[in-house]
DNA sequence: GATGAATGAGTCTTCATTCAT
DNA sequence: CATGAATGAAGACTCATTCAT
């Protein structure tokens, strides 16, 4: 099943995929039920099972499947351009992400809340090795005095944190904000874009 | 049962709401079982039936218990002193609660995460009015020249944001850094002063 | 605990039969919980067990202490008087029984359609031996020619449904008439008063 | 599964069904269980409910499902050959069902006896309109001199509770005849025919 | 490939009964 | 006498997974 050859074959694996990333990141895995993610791919409950093994590991591809785009808005973070418009635009980019794909934004909220038992050894790997990489890129800049001296680890967390909010918090901030469209997305883009070209730019 | 009165009662309602605090915080309401939550708490699980008339009057009883300790930071916030300590003591104060109190942080994370569906009318009436007042007092400053202008909702969201996060995200920050204590937590309150008190300062 | 002493024994003895009857005749004896009883008879659920060691010993002795006056009527019947009237009139006081202690009559409604786990002993001895004894008096007047010859078993059983469903199927009786108080166990005792004088005077 | 396609499906619908109606008829909805009705059934429990969504969708099932059918006596009461051999045939009829159907009876008695929760609607509604029509036929008759003047809803409900006597107390029946087989049923037959004769011929 | 049918292992909840005071 | 506290056993219902076709 690794290389799924037919198109009907590839068809359904992404239809259960999807179907699984509406019901996994509203309910968490052990509030999700094949029930409901097969209703939503529109395939009968056994015929899940039969592209995947189980529950768990449509959950497990879900997550590693997801994982590398998610990380692609820091990937492109580099030294070509000016620091503050770079770490900006990284803010901006994950803002966007939030807009867009807040349900991968909250199926991995869901995940890491519960103390990751999945993705454990992503973290630890993979992750930590990007963050480490770009984290040294920041610390770099802030030496040469092209950024004031933030601790760039605790930085990108703040990033994290401060965008994946409006997908993670959605409801309560819409609660709070009384929102009932995207348009208080446009708000934060704002207050961000100011809040870190301000922490960010060396006096 | 509004008001227990014996010892016995208070004790063990007690231990139970500890329990459950440990136990839905990390894994959720549907992940979470009275089995465990009745071994945590040292009682069999009709005896917490006989504290408690179901699984949801547990939770329910928790979260509306913790919320008002849990927003008290926000509500010392106040017009007595200098506007940026004041907004910089609330986010030391809350990163506090994000290492003192994690499962209290989580247990809300999963429930907002998850839409929320127990605490809805919590979010849009007192908690609403609450961020709406104190939103208010910093657009005062704002406008009073006293501290940068930066929309004051969105400025609640950031401080909410990047300190839970080190209570809500702790595995993944943990795995990020190699942090094997609590020691990242001053290096989180030295950022977060900088990040603050940088982006705040009028010009 | 046969003889109860004191007052108060007596009175709370009263008051948890008067409840379970209330109870078990509304429910049956496994729709029937104790708590309920309890409830109504205003006495916590270990004190009911202080003074009947079981659920089963509640419904045994309610069943047994009533069953008495309730084959009083049937004892009544006797050789005096006329015999179209002394089976009228044994119609009328079963139908007035029916009207008076709905409760009681549903009691045992329940327990025979059940199969009469409880108290078949009962049936087979001491009230096979009343009916056998008063359907021989019956058999003797009809062979004396002073009723129309009907088997008195069967006449017997027939005065029983009629008169007790006024009680058993209550809910249904008023249903179908449309009945809000009791006028309509009048017209039940003019139909029956009718009914039998016309079936049992001889030609 | 309004419509069972499949002949296992309508196999083990027919046979939960059954089960149930041999499960409900003797110990009450209450006192049966799901264990109970699988046994009987010959089925897993969980399998029970792939068929039926709770033990009260079954329940409310059967008891509509054959509402239809015990009525049928009622409904061939027309006004066509001789009123009294009408009426006593229908009665003949009843108890014929009695005889054939005592489970059927029971299940109706037990759910009138406590209260009709769940067939209410159809007491004031269908029944009540067929009793009603009947009733107004019988008054004719009586109005025309064809039979004695006798409450027709009244006489109706003797009729039901003479003959569904033999079904739903047939264990005291029998233990005060002390009947091993159904040969008493005769001896009923002919009282009920002799009665209802006798009361209802003009004179 | 697909699905109707089936089930073992939970999971919440109820309830008669017991214990301790 | 009385009751707050506790529980074992059972009961309805769920759900991931397997089987058979």
């Amino acid at each position: 099943m690794a290389e799924p050859r037919t198109r009907i074959q590839q068809k359904n694996r992404g239809a259960i995929l999807d179907a699984a990333l509406e019901v996994f990141s509203q309910h968490g895995f052990r509030g999700a039920t094949l029930d409901q993610i097969a209703e939503v791919a529109g395939l009968s409950k056994p015929n899940l099972l039969y592209y995947f093994p189980s529950k768990e590991a449509i959950h497990v591809e879900l997550l590693s499947g997801l994982l590398d785009s998610w990380l692609d808005p820091l990937r492109e973070l580099d030294g070509a351009g000016d620091p503050v418009d770079e770490i900006v635009s990284y803010v901006l980019r994950k803002l966007e992400m939030a807009r867009t794909l807040p349900r991968e934004s909250r199926l991995f909220a869901n995940e890491i809340v519960q103390g990751a038992p999945r993705i454990m050894e992503i973290i630890e790997g993979p992750l930590k090795a990007l963050v480490d990489e770009k984290a040294a890129l920041i610390a770099g800049w802030a030496e040469a005095g092209r950024i004031a001296p933030l601790d760039p680890h605790h930085l990108i967390f703040s990033i994290w944190s401060t965008t994946q909010h409006y997908a993670d918090f959605d409801v309560q901030v819409r609660g709070i904000l009384g929102a009932r469209d995207d348009a208080h997305f446009d708000d934060a883009a704002a207050f961000l874009d100011r809040l870190y070209r301000r922490a960010l730019t060396p006096d």
